[in-house]
DNA sequence: TTGTACGCGTTATCAA
DNA sequence: TTGATAACGCGTACAA
């Protein structure tokens, strides 16, 4: 079934046919019904290879980076709606956590032509190695990528830094002074250096000791990494009245590292997660976080890059205001 | 940057050229060498439209209903792995829960003509309506499909019905009466039909009375719902001991909501989930759960959707097994 | 072993 | 308003 068999079956040409299945004008009332009958009726489905190879397909693009990332569920939800606005065709691509997003992205260029590309998370070294290569606009989501050397690379991202301090200020504020850290790895991963940066800045600014080795764990964002740095950090023996989890999924499963070493939280242990996940405040006790702007984010990028695709100029970086919410999962503790 | 660029560079033609990309034999290993550097020079990337226009893709397509179900995302990751070992090319396609799956998968296999399909998720309305137009082997993961009336879609399952019913009957030996079930909406979900039917085989069996009207409720899987409906169904004023989730994320906004009207889990209330998520063990407390088997299913699906690409044979339908997991969140209460 | 030439299904540019 | 036809980039008979 293609345009071809379509236009023997109504009597028309493939060129009205290929004007009907686009909306273009310049057909008659009469032909346009008879062929959208035909599609219907013959159950015509387009080739979308054979578009795409004419076509410059005008459409955005977005990678997503790790399938099962709820807060980017969230981000590409709301990034739908938006384009859906607009008139661009819309295409997501979901990528293993630990696969090169911008190469897949050189790929997928070449397949779908886009005008633009959104990363949802990324890794600043594959930037820096493959960026080169991508000529059109692009706009990094949750990311900074003001330190990257290309004019075509924007970005939008939560001051991973700052909100981690502003975390670890706000226990302070609560008393407390012994801290242990579940983060990121923080050789592969950005976002997990620059929210252990953070807690730093936090630290040395109130004269908090800390010691780096004993006190921090680098891991993968997971449940079970947060459950086993945990148990690790329990094993190590020093006391700790507080815990940052560098993202909530890490929050919970220490949360229950400290459950089954009879640690309760918050009355043994206060800990604070970050991102803001819709779970984090169904869980009992409600998780006290540092929550990113999810749709905030994905407003900013989708602006940034129309814009960017409609007017050019060049990259510009953003930072979105994050929220820190005190919720049951922390307490002010007496000194 | 095509392959008839790179003929003119290394001076062979487009032919010989296509011959070094798709590893062909009857090549010169002079010709072989040369062109492939030249790939690597120029970084040629091959154009996946053109080449899916011309060929017949062998690959095997996933088509996964819904961007945020977990138990979806260890589907894939398993059968990511299985077919990695076979010489198939996987190609995962995600897509909105509310979307119509046979649809896009008719789609898809205009642009990447596969050699079959596996659906994780969908529903048998979409399936009557549009699959005839399917005709390559395709199975259908976690629904029965035996059913439908179609001899080249296979299903692999947990028997819903009667994983359900073992929930309830382990409630019920637990010494509790009196039940209130956050379902699905049976009259668009087949899974919440099954669920529902389970649990009621369970009541009639026990001679236990249940009000459909006052202690079912029908909502969307997602902890916002599983939280509302409880809601609903503390404000109904009618007594219970257990309640029954038919997913683990309702689960969790069902104990959010219990905890909010002062109910504790399980002291007052035994609470029970479906699908046995990651999450659901890190729980506190862990949550009692009637576990699919997630890998098994991933496992026979690439099982036999293979043997029937590889060797034809009509459609079958298995049900993989549940376990129920007693942990947490129910306990055994004195009549 | 290599090259020529055609066709995949579509869109777009003409001319009618 | 319509239709014939040339691309798009690639794979593959078939010929050499």
């Amino acid at each position: 079934m293609t345009i071809k068999d379509l236009a023997e079956k109504t009597g028309y040409s493939v060129a009205t046919v290929s004007r009907v299945l686009n909306d273009h004008p310049h057909v008659s009332e009469r032909a346009r019904e008879e062929i959208k009958r035909a599609v219907d009726q013959l159950g015509f489905q387009i080739n979308t290879n054979a578009r795409q190879l004419k076509q410059h397909a005008n459409s955005i693009l977005v990678v997503v980076k790790g399938t099962s990332n709820e807060l980017f569920a969230e981000m590409v939800e709301t990034i739908q709606t938006l384009v859906d606005k607009t008139s661009y065709p819309l295409h997501v691509d979901y990528m293993d956590e630990d696969c090169n997003e911008v190469l897949r992205a050189i790929q997928l260029l070449r397949e779908k032509k886009p005008l633009g590309i959104l990363f949802l998370g990324g890794n600043s070294r594959n930037f820096r190695k493959d960026f080169e290569k991508i000529s059109v606009p692009c706009v990094l989501v949750s990311n900074d990528a003001s330190g990257l050397p290309f004019d075509n690379l924007s970005s939008v991202s939560t001051d991973d830094r700052q909100a981690a301090r502003c975390a670890m200020d706000s226990l302070i504020a609560l008393g407390h002074r012994k801290f242990v850290i579940v983060g990121g790895d923080r050789t592969v991963s950005d976002t997990g250096r620059l929210r252990y940066e953070g807690c730093m800045d936090a630290f040395r600014n109130h004269g908090i000791s800390y010691d780096e080795e004993l006190d921090y764990q680098g891991v993968r964002f997971s449940y079970q990494d947060g459950y086993n740095a945990t148990q690790k950090l329990i094993a190590n023996g020093r006391p700790f009245t507080a815990l940052f989890a560098a993202a909530d999924v890490m929050a919970i499963g220490a949360i229950r590292a400290l459950h089954n070493n009879g640690l309760r939280v918050p009355r043994d242990v206060s800990v604070m997660g970050f991102d803001g996940l819709i779970l984090s405040s169904f869980l009992v006790p409600q998780l006290s976080t540092v929550a990113q702007s999810a749709q905030e984010m994905a407003k900013r990028s989708v602006e940034i890059l129309i814009q960017r695709i409609e007017q050019g100029g060049t990259a510009c970086h953003e930072s979105v205001p994050y929220s820190l919410c005190q919720r049951e999962s922390t307490r002010r503790i007496d000194e």
